[in-house]
Parts: C-alpha cells; sequence; structure tokens
DNA sequence: GATGACCTGTGA
DNA sequence: TCACAGGTCATC
C-alpha cells in the first residue's frame, strides 16, 4: 500500500508516459471509486478528447493537470497501482497482489494512440475526484521543513506518530515510514508531540530526510531497516532488544523500547 | 484525539 | 475461518 515514496513513482510514471496523449475514452465502471459527487458521466465529459500535461504531488494525492484546466485527482488508497500501458511503476507492493486483474481496475482513460492508463485497485480504497481541494492537506512530507515540524509539535497534544500520519499536518508518511522515521530518530512513538525538545524535533526532522531519501533509494516504504522487520518476535536492527508491538494512532506499531525514548 | 467503518485480498 | 493489511473518513 502507496506510501509518499510509491506515490511519487507513480506520478513519475504519468509524467513520463502519459502526458500529452489525446483521450478517447473514459472508464468509470466503478460508482464507488468516484468521490466528492463525482459521476461517470461528469468525468467522462471532463476528460474525453482532452489530455494530460501535468503530474504533480501533494503526500499521497496526485494531482494530474490537463489541457482544459481541469485537475484529475487520483489517490492509491492502500492497494492502488497505475498501470500505463499495462506496465506498473516501480517493485511490486508488499501486501497487494500483483496479477494484471482486469477486474480490479477501478478507472481508465484510452490515448488515441491506442494505450492505456488504469488505476488497479483490489481493495477498492482508492479514488478518483475532479479539482481536489489541495489545502486539507499539509505541507508535503519531502518539503517539510525543521521550522514547520517545530511549530506542529508544539501545538499537538497527540502521540507524535498520529502527528506525523495526520495528512493535514503533513502530507504523505504512513505507517511505516512513520515508524521507520521514529526508529531513526530514537524516538518513542507515544511520545506526546508537544513534550519533544529542541534537540529531539531536530533528530525527527533529520530523520524523516534521511529516510524518505534511503528507502526512496532502495525502492519502497517496506525497505527500511525497521521496516523490513515487523513481524512477531522480531529484534531491533541497531541494539539487538526485542521489538515492541502496539497500536498508536489506530495502526499497528513497532519500535525499540531499548533505543526509543 | 480515539474509534470504528469503509472494501477486499492474503496467509495462517 | 479469522486476523490482518502500508489509506481515509465520519462520529463520538
Amino acid at each position: 500500500m502507496p506510501e509518499i515514496l510509491e506515490v511519487e513513482s507513480a506520478r513519475a510514471l504519468i509524467e513520463a508516459r502519459a502526458l500529452h496523449r489525446p483521450i478517447a475514452k473514459v472508464h468509470a465502471p466503478d460508482a464507488w471509486f468516484l468521490k466528492r459527487g463525482l459521476t461517470a458521466r461528469g468525468v467522462r465529459a471532463a476528460l474525453t478528447g482532452n489530455q494530460l500535461v501535468d503530474a504533480r504531488r501533494r503526500g499521497k494525492l496526485m494531482l494530474v493537470d490537463t489541457a482544459s484546466g481541469v485537475v484529475l485527482g487520483l489517490h492509491l488508497g492502500m492497494s492502488g497501482r497505475v498501470l500505463i500501458d499495462g506496465e506498473a511503476a516501480g517493485d511490486p507492493l508488499l501486501y497487494a497482489s500483483n496479477r494484471p486483474e482486469s477486474a480490479w481496475h477501478r478507472f481508465g482513460l484510452s490515448f488515441v494512440d491506442g494505450g492505456s492508463l488504469y488505476l488497479r485497485d483490489p481493495r477498492r480504497l482508492g479514488a478518483v475526484e475532479l479539482d481536489p481541494d489541495e489545502d486539507r492537506l499539509g505541507p508535503d512530507a519531502f518539503a517539510l521543513t525543521l521550522a514547520e515540524l517545530r511549530v506542529m509539535c508544539a501545538k499537538s497534544r497527540a502521540p507524535i506518530k498520529a502527528m506525523l500520519m495526520d495528512q493535514s499536518r503533513v502530507a504523505g508518511l504512513g505507517n511505516l515510514l512513520c515508524d521507520e522515521a521514529l526508529w531513526r530518530a530514537g524516538i518513542d512513538p507515544t511520545r506526546t508531540a508537544s513534550t519533544l525538545d529542541d534537540d529531539e524535533v531536530r533528530r525527527l526532522h533529520r530523520a524523516i530526510r534521511d529516510t524518505l531519501r534511503v528507502l526512496g533509494r532502495r525502492g519502497g516504504s517496506h525497505t527500511g531497516d525497521l521496516t523490513s522487520q515487523r513481524e512477531p518476535g522480531a529484534h531491533c536492527p541497531r541494539d539487538g532488544a526485542p521489538l515492541q508491538r502496539r497500536t498508536v494512532g489506530g495502526r499497528t506499531t513497532y519500535s525499540c523500547p531499548l533505543h526509543q525514548h
């Protein structure tokens, strides 16, 4: 399931392969997949004969600009992938099946040249919308500044992990990336955000940047040092202590009781 | 801010 | 058969 790194790969794939190809047909077989009042008829009217001209991203939301000015918002949910001319970007997702199952094609565009862009999503938790409200999201995690992180920590009484996963605060970090970043920073995920001192906020900011850079290079959210250990009985890759498994912010959370405080 | 709901596939 | 899954959203 995609976090910011997988979404960025999908965005880059659209940018590289789907722009400036006139759209012949729009496939919207799943009304439930269309959000915020969008209908199959509406999305067909907006995109047929149109073309994609730019692919942007904010957090996990892809924003695809079209020649007419309409912005196509694509969300991958928990199991979504973008397929262009039948091919996807990056490595197979860990929990998502990889079979090219056309029953899982929830939305798609056929280009005049014969190619296609499909959103394949077995679990149907992804979404398509038009002209999405980008401001419901906080700053993109790649662009998050130390000053921004410092301010939002000071204002939040949530566990630090829940704060980081709140897309209206920071956009793009999900369960795995948050666990990895907090593990690298040596901070307990349950710590109340406002109790982090300045050194801890700095370490966290650095750890988020490192996590995105390193895991991005390795190929995705599931390639983290801690992340690859998420199973019962696992040990901390840094100091060998048995890892702790808890629920924080509503999600399964792994952390090291020895070096995360 | 925490909780459960949403939907469906996977693996024990 | 059941627990679990990396996402978001509504509701208390």
